[in-house]
RNA sequence: GCCGAUGUAGCUCAGUCGAUAGAGCAUUCGAUUCGUAAUCGAAAGGUCAGGGGUUUGAUUCCCCUCAUCGGCUCCA
């Protein structure tokens, strides 16, 4: 029979030939790779018999399908090793995820360090063994009684969700119902952890049982678990709420959960981003305001965020009237639209605030600056005519784009969201805010992902995520399109035919919160920042204080010249003060003595890099500020 | 909110099978004036997260609360 290769080849193989065969016949390396195989587009077990004319690819752990099969397949292994130590347990569900797999169980008590050791032995042992993985297809009515005689009542749900053919896999007497494929046996996983363990519910509903998911993560090689070790070990260097302390950038006190305290230097880096991003929205056309950060129930009741989002508001009484605190910015930009007659000709209207917001979050929830209870939003609410929506859109994404682009930021995903459950507005209304921007989306060739129901309660949006050392993705930038607030706060403009008409609202936020993305930059460069986001762009380290003098005249002209600057002064040694501001991730110290008093030079040393030797004052003072000039707002200066 | 773990000096961590605690770094002071990642010495620093209980006696055992961490859920 003919087989059809990715490549357009053509290989001939004996009739009831499998993937194996296939792989063997093409390299013995590929057929000792080979997990699994994708037969006409779809993944199958490498052992399954082709057909003549199938279309056939051999998928390795190089393919993201290959590992996940490969993780797949690792779950069910651990699920086994759990069933076998503790037959009482049930299990769930135990699929592969983006970086490892897990498994959900439901047992009388949570597993403790000591039970995943043992659990973690018993999978080296059933890896050992090389125990096939077999598939089967019986029929539903021969699963169900299966699984009902060993009570896994979480298994008999997930039957009865089935559509079309069940099948189970088999490793040696223990069984799961699975699609498969799976690796073809349990020799094939080299390496193994468990991860974590955590409290999750079945099928993620608070309504339901909470299970004990067991996070785990496999390899075909053991030295590529030491690298994976080594990576999560590099990564946790780089937490921002470590280096946050290291570096003293900010803190967190019990006094005000969730409340950031910016330190001198935080603030430094808080307040260079916070200068770029204003000139880059003053240069395209958006106007700042500021709005106050409590405002009456009224508005709220008005704006909808009553209904729809109290339970992430605060509330204050003055002079017995309730008042909220502010958890957007939209209601107060609304009241200064309103506050004058608009026309057509000043569409589209841009108003921008940093504006401080404040939700409840759920304690659990707060994740250093990633997730926290108090932020500030680069938030920005463009009005506008309906025909003005889609080139708007396009304006704002590409904005977006080019700003993420100045702090290296290429690796994100875009993500459109629809009607939540929770929405105010008519249906035509949202039918035509979605429509609005996947056209956007489709017309400007960007792939997205659909997350049906995740859109804000006044309109859908689109979503940018940026994603961070830890391979966690972000919400950063957001565009929202929203009919409903114009509405309900009876906006109006004079239109060319002097008819009064209703604008449409774009809300817009680019790094959605200055306290979430600078956690996220700190980690993005492990604390050590481009020199135009340093706190400390220099540091002036004089061998002995015979060198002070020299030190703060280069220190004045530094200043002079705009760069941040500090000196040490302290009778410490020179290797002593360069260890210091190296652990300080300074990006560029100056080393100043005997030889450079007299030559009138500098010694340089970069971040990381050591010695880079000497340079004149003002050739340090030109290599600095082209560092800073790279961002392209400063070009235009 | 739920499940689990953790909470000892500013930081990283020892320790106490129940008799109120120790190191390194950081800090302060003194000495050292030094050439590319840690000079030496001394001092100071803790109601052992907070509250309650058991006990002659609790930082240690038990309970509650708070916070932190890992998840479920939510989200910028």
């Amino acid at each position: 029979m003919k087989i059809n290769l990715p490549g357009g080849n053509v290989k001939e193989l004996p009739e009831g030939a499998n993937a194996f065969d296939l792989a063997k016949s093409i390299s013995p390396k590929l057929a000792q790779a080979a997990l699994a195989a994708k037969v006409n587009g779809t993944a199958v077990d490498l052992y399954r018999p082709l057909s003549d004319n199938d279309s056939v690819e051999i998928l390795t752990f190089d393919s993201p399908e290959g590992v996940s099969i490969f993780r797949h397949s690792s779950s069910h292994i651990l699920a086994q090793a759990v069933q076998e130590l503790y037959p009482d347990a049930k299990i769930a569900i135990g699929p592969a995820i983006e970086n490892g797999f897990y498994y959900d169980f439901d047992v009388e008590k949570p597993f403790t360090p000591e039970d995943i050791q043992a659990i973690e032995a018993r999978v080296k042992k059933i890896i050992s063994e090389k125990i096939p993985f077999v598939r089967s297809e019986p029929s539903t009515e021969e699963i169900q009684q299966y699984f009902s005689s060993k009570g896994e009542i979480y298994k008999l749900e997930l039957l009865n969700a089935i559509k079309g053919l069940p099948s189970v896999y088999t490793q040696g007497t223990w069984k799961d119902l699975c699609r498969g494929p799976h690796v073809p046996d349990t020799g094939y996983v080299k390496a193994f952890k468990v991860l974590s363990v955590a409290g999750a519910y079945w099928r993620g509903d608070e309504k339901n049982k909470m299970l004990q998911r067991i996070y785990g993560i496999s390899f075909p090689k053991v030295s590529m678990l030491e690298e994976y070790i080594h990576l999560l070990e590099e990564a946790q260097k780089r937490d921002h709420r470590k280096l946050g302390r290291e570096l003293d950038l900010f803190s967190f006190h019990t006094e005000g959960t969730g409340f950031p305290f910016w330190h001198p230097k935080g603030m430094l880096v808080y307040n260079t981003i916070a200068d770029f991003s204003r000139k880059a929205h003053l240069a395209a056309g958006y106007m700042e305001v500021k709005t106050p950060i409590i405002l009456n129930e009224e508005l709220w009741h008005k704006s909808g965020h009553w209904d729809k989002y109290k339970e992430n508001m605060y509330f204050t009484t003055i002079d017995e009237q309730t008042h909220a605190v502010k958890p957007m910015n939209c209601p107060g930009h609304l009241l200064i639209y309103k506050n004058t007659a608009h026309s057509y000709r000043e569409f589209p209207m841009r108003f921008f605030e940093f504006g401080l917001v404040h939700r409840h979050e759920k304690s659990s929830t707060l994740h250093g600056l990633f997730r926290v209870r108090q932020f500030t939003q680069d938030d920005a609410h463009i009005f506008c005519t309906p025909e003005q929506i889609e080139p708007q859109i396009t304006e704002v994404m590409n904005f977006i784009m080019n700003m993420y682009k100045v702090f290296g930021f290429e690796d994100y995903k875009i993500e459109l969201s629809t009607r939540p459950e929770k929405y105010i507005g008519s249906l035509e209304m949202w039918d035509k805010a979605e429509k609005a921007l996947q056209s956007v989306l489709e017309q400007q060739k960007i792939d997205y992902q659909l997350n049906p129901g995740d859109g804000a309660f006044y309109g859908p949006k689109i979503d940018f995520h940026i994603k961070d050392v830890l391979k966690r993705s972000w919400q950063c930038g957001t565009i929202q399109l929203d009919f409903s607030m114009p509405e309900r706060f009876d906006l109006e403009y004079t239109d060319i035919d002097g008819q009064k008409k209703r604008p449409v609202m774009i809300h817009r936020a680019m790094f959605g919160s200055m306290e979430r993305f600078i956690g996220i930059l700190i980690e993005h460069f492990g604390g050590a920042l481009p020199v135009w986001l340093s706190p400390v762009q220099v540091k002036i380290l004089p061998i002995s204080d015979r060198f002070i003098e020299f030190a703060s005249r280069v220190e004045l002209q530094l200043k002079e010249a705009g760069i941040r600057v500090e000196t040490d002064i302290r009778a410490e040694k020179i290797g002593y003060k360069i260890r210091e501001a190296e652990v300080n991730k300074v990006p560029c110290m100056v080393i100043i003595g005997e030889k450079e008093l007299e030559s009138g030079s500098l010694s340089i040393r970069q971040h990381g890099k050591g010695d880079i030797g000497l340079l004149s004052l003002d050739n340090l003072i030109s290599r600095l500020s082209d560092e800073t000039r790279k961002n392209p707002v400063f070009n235009n200066n």
